[in-house]
DNA sequence: TTAATAGTGTCTCTGAGACACTATGTG
DNA sequence: CACATAGTGTCTCAGAGACACTATTAA
């Protein structure tokens, strides 16, 4: 907020009235938007390359400036169309980073958001200037840290700034968030099986989970409803589809539990 | 960051290597504490009134606008230093606000901190502009939204700008966190008992809990180390003192299970 | 038929709640 | 002594892991 230092100095009163926002330095805005989505096993983050000094051929986050009367929410949400042709996806704010010499030209503080979602609603593939990287988390649980990414190739890409902290921070908050809170579901198309949920939880959490346990755990959540439809596999049993609903509200003419 | 919209347009790259953070209006940065403390079986929050309009005589956060060469975190720490005269306190990043009306004059961006301690460590009373408000939370669990605080006389205060969403997060924060982080020791003095320790996550919670769980669950934590001495109370047996031991290393001589 | 995975039933183990019981201080 | 709270021992209950077993599809 502004005004808080009250009766501290007369001048200073004086100053805060007549604040303009513009008359002297302060420290640039930005979003940063960490998109994940998990394909091929692993979590894997959207980054653009950069064509500018500092940082020159590093890769980014994708983000931008926060307009005067835009909210921070509503930047996010505009990186994330401009950049990634996305809208309606899951987004939550992470973090804010503001270390002074995070950007050597000038003082930028970065509110970073992360966005999930699944890899089929990212129709761009990777070119020069965009890609999917494959995330190396070099640590277990929630410890936190910076990550490494890897490219196409599987070297290591030299991230701008303090991009790997970023999304470190986003791993370990979606690891955090990942048994009380339903992301899970945003990373899967609209039908999935238990299989798939399962992979996902596990490609996040870098762990193997218990079959068994997890399927009892989910069903239990009433987070799931099952659809009656089967997946169309090969070679083996198809499994129940079901879909993520919100509240939980089976349909009255078929368990959750059994499918009848 | 900045310099991300990269192969957008040439000025644009133009604008932004001669970008001038002063040469055009960026929204204000700012950071609000909410420092929180436990007593008379209470959340307290400390605020101080302001003189100026907006919110004239409302209630609000301490907080200050960020320094062009300070980190965000060490903003906080001279807000806490500068209005309470707090140094070496648990703090902690919360959330950061920038809805474009949250305040009606100009664009201000609030990163939210929340600070726990011992109320022991307040030493000033309350004052004409500085007080202890007693926060009502009206909902449970971590349901989160706006919570109300309550002055001396029991009466609810008048709370500036979004300062009543700030608090309501923090409060959602750290009964989040209460389980698996050691927050509850940062409000109680170095020693203090079994159930010095349930009565503050009691309150933090909202909920009573349950004894017997709440001992065997801190003592198998290993964050606490026996003292060997006890409390000096009345009409009744002493507990035993501990006190927070990070890594947990029980003293050899003495097993923290069992009092020698 | 075989291969492979879906899904069920059940046992065990662990942690939380409940509660009885003993221990140790004050008045 | 009575009284109040500290602290222990043990039973029960619910959820997670483990694992055997049956079910259902493709080839």
């Amino acid at each position: 907020m502004s005004a808080r230092r009250h009766k501290v100095d007369p001048s200073e009163q004086a100053f805060l009235a007549g604040y303009d926002a513009s008359e002297f330095p302060h420290p640039s805005l930005a979003v940063d938007v960490v998109l994940l989505t998990v394909s091929e096993e692993a979590l894997q983050v959207s980054l653009v390359q950069r064509v500018e000094h500092p940082c020159r051929e590093c890769w980014a986050l994708p983000g931008g400036f926060v307009d005067m009367k835009e909210s921070l929410d509503a930047a996010a949400a505009r990186v994330l169309a401009a950049k990634a042709g996305l809208e309606d996806v899951f987004v939550e704010q992470l973090y804010t980073f503001g270390a002074p010499e995070r950007d050597p030209r000038t003082r930028v503080v970065s509110v970073a958001y992360y966005a999930l979602v699944h890899p089929g609603r990212l129709a761009v593939a990777g070119s020069a200037e965009f890609l999917l990287g494959r995330l190396q988390v070099p640590w277990s649980g929630d410890t936190g840290g910076p990550v490494q990414v890897a490219g196409e190739d599987g070297e290591a890409l030299r991230l701008a700034f303090d991009h790997a902290e970023v999304i470190g921070m986003a791993v370990k908050r979606i690891r955090g968030k990942l048994d009380y809170a339903p992301i899970g579901f945003q990373l899967l198309p609209p039908t999935f099986t238990l299989r798939d949920l399962q992979a996902i939880h596990e490609v996040i959490l870098g762990r193997p989970l218990n079959k068994d346990s997890f399927r009892r755990r989910m069903l239990a959540s009433g987070e799931l409803r099952a659809t009656g439809k089967r997946e169309r596999t090969v070679g083996h049993r198809p499994a129940e589809l079901y879909r993520y609903s919100v509240g939980g509200h089976p349909d009255p003419d078929r368990s959750v539990t059994r499918n009848g």
